[in-house]
DNA sequence: GAGTTTGAAACT
DNA sequence: CAGTTTCAAACTC
């Protein structure tokens, strides 16, 4: 064992020859005693009643199914070297914590946990990620006490609660009544039986999880932790993803299957939630609230009783200290994190049964010893996954929030939608580069998302054409840096926030979750020398439109942050920030002989005679185009003139925004379009908007990077892109959303999501949109 | 795929 | 702040 430094207790003792049928003889139980000995629950574990026996039959299939001999290698699930020690002390730091009704959480979800306390959730924002990586799940369920279960979830597993259990009708009889169950929901380890072909996706899935996150653990800050309700008798540690089916033995095996994965997999925790997934998202966290939106039936069921061979606890445990926190917080993050993975891969992994590699990958992770995270460029990369892995989850999460209801499917549906996604890179996950790496489409990821959900219940294929373009601006980029190690805004993954990944090309990257620190410490840098260096190219203005269908958009209002400088392209290519974000040239650009089709900046009749002057030479081109363009801008600029001050100068940083919106030339077949990036201005604005819908890790991260203060400003009250009119492909003005809107409440959200993720510029007005009670009560 | 062009980012 | 250098994407072949 190694926690020699704590004797076990007799409660952990106790609990551990419970366990121990379970566990074959070489299995060590050290991770409960680890987990509990220090926890509250440890103290209900004395005092309560000597714990009957496992059940004859769990524990015989249990057995079978953990037979050490097919336990894979788990030692990475701990073995992250690149967790940081220092992050972990951080730990459970309750601040700013969330507390989520569980309803909210899973609006559409058929189950929610009935035990009063159970309820609510608190978020905790935690620095270390590694916290969340593992659950552990203890049930001390005493029929005989008034309490309900009092589950302390150990590891993902399922936390049956007494009311669940009756509601499925499904209790063990032996267990009805005085019953003093401690379930230990360890680390599962899938039996061989349970290796089917659905197991195999979810392992493949896993694995992909597993080697990118491997590295994340100890890199990723901000990651929400639930805290245990103080009056509640659950402490949960875990997410709650209770579901009927978990609740059931019966479920146990297919829970297996569920849980199995976790171990091998690794620490990586499950970024269930949004971004979580996505390795390449800087903010990792995880959103509890994500989570639950997942059906309870979707979900497996919880993995009861399974235990984690004692190798692979060792192995993890034995990972040096730095990168094995023995505290107990620590760990039952861990485990927590792991369940909370365990969850995503579920939902991922069964839809990648077929996943191409799946098996293959499975296998070699499994079979193979774990490959240990070197600090050499080539094994980082190697290790990272590819941006399919984990099809953008966050997105998806967001892109639920955002979707209407009436579009909404129910969760089977869309997560079988979404796991199609996953299913099919091309979709979400491993993507070229965003069409427009300089624009910032939340829109484009809710799009994705839309996209998919809409497929399976509308059948719209949309999605699929940007292949590595998740649409929110989340995926790789697939840089390829040489020299800046992906620590400078010429790096695009690094300037749109996101983790370089597997198809990056790049060399001594340094912008991967390992590094997190730096990372974040480098933004930082960049940002105090440009506040909006990370802001969006391009700020678009509604998502909603573009969802639909690029072919006939004309390009949301947006317009280049800052403008280009343009002197050989003469804007008609994408060396031009603003051609290449699809928006016109304005009068902030300082571009010579400007010829975007998108927009010229001497079009503009208001340009100064300087403007004017530089337009005449460039006219020598053509004329004839930029007559046309003037029209076009004159009907914009009147829409803009209808705009609120606010708005006006929310619309156009430069002034006014000209550019011609039906003139858009080959937008469409350029990659800002499909996907509206409400273009929050910085990566961090735009996690901010996910955090507010979400509870994403974004929003700590961004309060990590900037700190509330600095947030602030982006966050800001109101954003310009909200405010900027939206000019639909038909020239009709898109009124913003309204605050009380009628809109259904995934609507709202969707809507609010938006809005509120538009950042907003540092001095710009008030959010005007931030109004949905759902989002409020989301945002920490 | 290698080399060139380009303009933003970074540096001084 | 302006000029220069560095950088990586975009482009060309």
């Amino acid at each position: 064992m190694d926690t020699p430094d704590r004797p076990p207790r007799a409660a952990a003792t106790a609990a551990v020859e419970m366990l121990r049928p379970f566990a074959a003889p070489d299995w060590g139980l050290i991770v409960l005693e680890v987990s509990i000995q220090d926890s509250p629950v440890f103290n209900f574990i004395n005092s309560l009643s000597p714990i009957p026996p496992p059940k004859p039959s769990d524990s015989a299939h249990n057995v079978q199914l953990f037979k050490s001999s097919d336990l894979a290698p788990v030692s990475s699930i701990f073995a992250s070297p690149h967790v940081n020690p220092a992050k972990e002390s951080k730990l459970p730091i309750r601040e700013d914590s969330v507390q989520l009704s569980r309803e909210s959480h899973s609006p559409n979800s058929v189950r929610t946990r009935t035990g009063a306390t159970s309820s609510i959730i608190r978020m905790i924002r935690c620095k270390n990620i590694v916290s969340e990586n593992c659950s552990i799940t203890c049930y001390l369920n005493d029929s005989t006490s008034s309490k309900a279960s009092q589950p302390i979830q150990l590891c993902g597993g399922s936390a049956e609660s007494d009311t669940n259990q009756n509601t499925d009708g499904k209790k063990d009889p032996t267990t009805e009544q005085d019953r003093t169950d401690i379930e230990f929901v360890l680390l599962d380890q899938c039996g061989p039986e349970k290796m089917d072909s659905s197991q195999s996706g979810n392992n493949a899935c896993e694995n992909q999880l597993s080697e990118q996150h491997k590295d994340e653990l100890g890199s990723f800050d901000g990651g929400y932790m639930f805290a245990h309700q103080p009056h509640s008798d659950m402490l949960r540690l875990a997410p709650p993803f209770e579901s009927e089916t978990q609740l059931v033995n019966e479920t146990l095996q297919t829970d297996n299957v569920y849980c199995e994965t976790l171990l091998t997999d690794g620490p990586s925790g499950s970024y269930t939630q949004n971004s979580a997934p996505d390795p390449h998202l800087y903010w990792a966290g995880a959103v509890e609230g994500c989570a639950t939106d997942y059906t309870p039936q979707m979900l497996p069921g919880a993995c009861q009783s399974q235990l984690v061979p004692n190798d692979q606890i060792n192995n993890k445990l034995n990972e040096p200290s730095d990168y094995m926190p023995m505290d107990h917080n620590v760990s039952s993050q861990n485990l927590r994190g792991m369940r909370r993975r365990c969850l995503f891969n579920e939902k991922s992994g069964a839809a990648n049964e077929g996943a191409k590699n799946s098996s293959a990958r499975h296998s070699t992770n499994s079979t193979t010893p774990r490959r240990k995270i070197s600090s050499s460029d080539n094994n980082l990369k190697t290790l990272r996954t590819p941006p399919c892995a984990l099809p953008g989850i966050g997105l998806h999460l967001n892109a639920l929030a955002t979707v209407p209801k009436d579009k909404m499917v129910p969760h089977n549906d869309i997560q079988s939608s979404l796991n199609q996604a996953s299913n099919v890179p091309s979709a979400v996950g491993s993507s070229p580069p965003t069409d427009d790496p300089h624009t910032i489409n939340d829109d484009s990821s809710q799009t994705a998302v839309v996209a998919y959900v809409g497929e399976s219940s509308q059948g719209s294929p949309k999605k699929k054409r940007h292949k590595f373009d998740n649409g929110d601006g989340t995926s790789c980029k697939r840089c390829s840096c040489k020299k800046s190690k992906c620590l400078k805004l010429y790096c695009e993954c690094f300037h749109a926030g996101v983790f370089c990944s597997e198809p990056c090309s790049c060399q001594g990257c340094l912008n991967m979750p390992s590094n997190m620190e730096t990372v974040l410490s480098t933004r930082e840098q960049i940002e105090s020398r440009n506040p909006l260096a990370f802001a969006p190219k391009v700020i678009r203005t509604e998502p909603g439109q573009e969802l639909a269908d690029d072919s006939n958009k004309t390009p949301a209002s947006s317009r280049h942050k800052r403008g280009c400088n343009c002197k050989k392209s003469s804007c008609l290519k994408k060396y031009c920030e603003c051609y290449q974000g699809g928006v016109g040239c304005s009068v902030s650009c300082r571009c010579e002989g400007c010829k975007n089709a998108f927009g010229r900046r001497e079009g503009v009749a208001l340009l100064g005679i300087e403007e004017a002057k530089r337009g005449c030479e460039e006219k020598d081109g053509g004329v004839k185009e930029e007559t046309t363009d003037n029209d076009k801008q004159l009907v914009i600029y009147q829409d803009s003139i209808n705009l609120t001050p606010a708005e006006s100068v929310l619309a156009t940083p430069s002034v006014v925004d000209y550019r011609p919106l039906v003139a858009l030339p080959p937008l469409s077949s350029k990659k800002p379009r499909s996907s509206t990036k409400l273009g929050g201005y910085s990566s961090r604005l735009e996690g901010h908007l996910k955090s507010d819908i979400l509870l994403s890790p974004f929003e700590s991260y961004a309060e990590m990077m900037l700190g509330d203060g600095t947030s602030n400003v982006l966050k800001g009250e109101s954003s310009p892109q909200t405010s900027v009119k939206v000019v639909s492909p038909n020239k009709k003005r898109v009124s913003p959303p309204r605050i009380g809107t009628g809109l259904s409440p995934i609507c709202k959200s969707g809507r609010k999501l938006i809005l509120k993720s538009i950042p907003s510029f540092p001095s710009l007005g008030v959010d005007i949109t931030n109004e949905d009670p759902n989002t409020s009560s989301l945002a920490p």
